[in-house]
DNA sequence: TTTTGAGTTGTTCGA
DNA sequence: GTCGAACAACTCAAA
C-alpha cells in the first residue's frame, strides 16, 4: 500500500483531459483516482444507464492506466475510510451542482468533519458554474435568449493543462464493484457508441471538422446524421464543454455559433434548476391544467405503437439505442402531454429510465417547455402535429422506415400517411390511438378552463 | 418607475 | 402550393 495525499473523487467528470480537480490533487502530492457506485444511484438505474456508466467506467480505468479504485456502498461511509485506509488528507471533486448529488456531498462533508481531512472542490462540469449569471437586478434569468448572451458575454476560462509530475497511486477495489460493473455490461440490452475519453475526443474532432459546417441547417432533420451525438459523452463529464468551446472560439459560421448556443441550452437549464431545484418534480409555473392518466395509451406511446409514424419511430429508437433525435423528442412528448394528456414527469421518468444521455436538469426542462409549465412563457397554442412534423422534418421518410418495419413498403413521404395508402396497414402497423385533430381541441379547452379557473 | 419589446423549435385558415 | 395573419394573455429583461 503506497499512501496518497489526496483522494480524487469521480463523479461527473470522468475524463483526465482539462480536469481542473485532478490538476489541483496533483500539486499536493500522490493521487488516488476513484469512484464510487452508490446504491441509491446505481440500483435503480436500469440497464441502459448501468451499461452506459459500466463501459465508461471500463474507459475510465483504462485512461488511468489501471488506478482507478471503485468501491461499492454509500459515499458518506466510502469515502472517509479509504482516506483513512491510503493517508489521504483532501478530497478533491468538482463541483456537483445537480440537487441530488448536492445533498450527498453534504452529507459525505460531515462525514469527514471530524477526520482532519480536507475538502476541497475545482471546477464543475459546466463552463459556467450555476449560480453565477445574474440579470441587472441581481436575480436569476427565466428566459433563455437572455440567458445565452449574459453567459457568452461572461465567457469561462481555458481548458485546464494537463498536470506535470502527476503521481497516481492504487488503492484495492472492491471485487464486488467491478463484479457489478461487468454484470451490467453484460446485461446491457443495448448496442452502446464506444465509451470513453478517447471516442469522445475523436468523435468531436470528426464532429468539428466535417459536421459542424451543416450543422444548423441538418440538427432538427432525424433522418440525417447531423448532430454531435457528443450528449452521452457529456452526461459523465467524458469530455467538458469548456473543451468544445475552446475549439469552437475560432470558428466562424452559423454552425459553431450554433453549436455553442445549443451547449448555452445545457448551462441555462442547469442554472434554472440550480435556482428553484423543486422543479426537477414539479411545475416551474402551475398552470392548474387537468391531467389524464393515460392507461394502456401509455404502453402504446412507450413501445412505439400509437399509430402515428414519427411518434412511434422515435420511441421505438428509444428503446433500440438509448438515444433519440432532440426534434423526435419534442414530437413524442408533445403528443404525450398534448394528445394523451399526461403530466410531463410521466414521460420525463421513460426518457431518463432509457436515455444513455439523460441529464437530470436538460431532460426535466426539454418536457416543462413542451408540457408548457416551464420557462419560457409558451404559447398556449404551440401543439406539435405529429403528422406535418414528420413530412417536414423526415422529408423523405428515411427515419420512419428505419425505425417501423411495417411501414417499409410505403415510398418516400407516404409512410408519414399509412392511413392514405390502400396498402398502408399491409404489415401489421397499429391504427391511430387516437385523433389528432379532436386531441388537440382538447388541450386548447383545458388551457382555456385552467386560464379562467380564479 | 414605467414602458416597451420580445419570447427556440407551431398550426390553421383563407386569400 | 405559398404566404401572411391570427391565435391570449403574461412574464421577463432592459432601457
Amino acid at each position: 500500500m503506497v499512501e496518497a495525499a489526496s483522494l480524487l473523487w469521480l463523479r461527473r467528470d470522468l475524463r483526465r483531459a482539462d480536469h481542473p480537480a485532478l490538476a489541483a490533487a496533483a500539486e499536493g502530492g500522490r493521487v488516488l483516482p476513484c469512484f464510487v457506485l452508490d446504491p441509491d444511484f446505481f440500483d435503480d438505474a436500469g440497464p441502459v444507464r448501468q451499461g452506459w456508466l459500466a463501459a465508461t467506467l471500463t474507459a475510465l480505468d483504462e485512461a488511468y492506466d489501471g488506478h482507478l479504485c471503485l468501491r461499492y456502498g454509500d459515499p458518506a461511509t466510502v469515502i472517509p475510510a479509504l482516506a483513512r485506509e491510503v493517508g489521504a488528507t483532501r478530497v478533491h471533486v468538482s463541483t456537483e451542482t445537480e440537487p441530488g448529488g448536492a445533498a450527498r456531498d453534504r452529507r459525505v462533508r460531515a462525514a469527514l468533519d471530524g477526520e482532519a481531512i480536507e475538502w476541497v472542490e475545482t471546477g464543475s462540469p459546466y463552463a459556467v458554474t450555476p449560480g453565477r449569471i445574474l440579470n441587472h437586478s441581481g436575480g436569476p434569468y427565466r428566459v433563455f435568449t437572455p440567458f445565452s448572451r449574459a453567459w457568452q458575454d461572461h465567457g469561462w476560462r481555458a481548458p485546464a493543462a494537463e498536470p506535470t509530475g502527476l503521481h497516481l497511486v492504487t488503492a484495492g477495489s472492491d471485487p464486488v464493484a467491478w463484479q457489478r460493473v461487468d454484470a451490467a455490461l453484460t446485461a446491457c440490452p443495448i448496442a452502446l457508441p464506444p465509451a470513453g475519453e478517447r471516442a469522445a475526443l475523436d468523435r468531436w474532432a470528426e464532429f468539428r471538422d466535417e459536421g459542424l459546417h451543416g450543422y444548423d441547417g441538418h440538427r432538427d432533420r432525424p433522418d440525417l446524421n447531423g448532430t454531435s451525438q457528443l450528449s452521452p459523452y457529456l452526461k459523465f463529464g467524458v469530455v467538458h464543454p469548456r473543451t468544445l468551446l475552446a475549439d469552437l472560439t475560432g470558428l466562424a459560421g452559423k454552425g459553431a455559433q450554433r453549436y455553442v448556443t445549443e451547449l448555452a441550452w445545457r448551462e441555462f437549464y442547469a442554472d434554472v434548476v440550480h435556482h428553484n431545484p423543486t422543479s426537477l418534480t414539479s411545475d416551474l409555473n402551475p398552470l392548474g391544467l387537468e391531467y389524464d392518466d393515460p392507461g394502456g395509451a401509455f404502453d402504446a406511446w412507450r413501445e412505439g405503437r400509437t399509430g402515428y409514424p414519427v411518434v412511434d419511430a422515435g420511441m421505438r429508437q428509444l428503446l433500440a439505442r438509448g438515444w433519440m433525435h432532440n426534434r423526435v423528442r419534442m414530437i413524442t412528448a408533445s403528443f404525450l402531454t398534448k394528445d394523451l394528456h399526461a403530466w410531463w414527469p410521466q414521460g420525463a421518468r421513460h426518457f431518463l429510465d432509457h436515455l444513455i444521455d439523460g441529464d437530470l436538469a436538460s431532460n426535466t426542462h426539454g418536457w416543462q417547455w413542451t408540457a408548457g409549465t416551464g420557462t419560457d412563457a409558451a404559447p398556449y397554442f404551440r401543439v406539435f402535429n405529429p403528422i406535418t412534423q414528420g413530412e417536414k422534418f423526415d422529408p423523405d421518410g428515411d427515419y420512419v422506415r428505419r425505425y417501423v418495419p411495417e411501414l417499409r413498403h410505403l415510398p418516400g413521404a407516404s409512410a408519414h400517411r399509412p392511413w392514405a395508402a390502400a396498402d398502408g396497414y399491409a404489415d401489421g402497423y397499429p391504427e391511430r390511438i387516437v385523433d389528432h385533430a379532436a386531441e388537440r381541441e382538447e388541450a386548447l379547452a383545458r388551457y382555456q378552463r385552467a386560464r379562467n379557473r380564479p
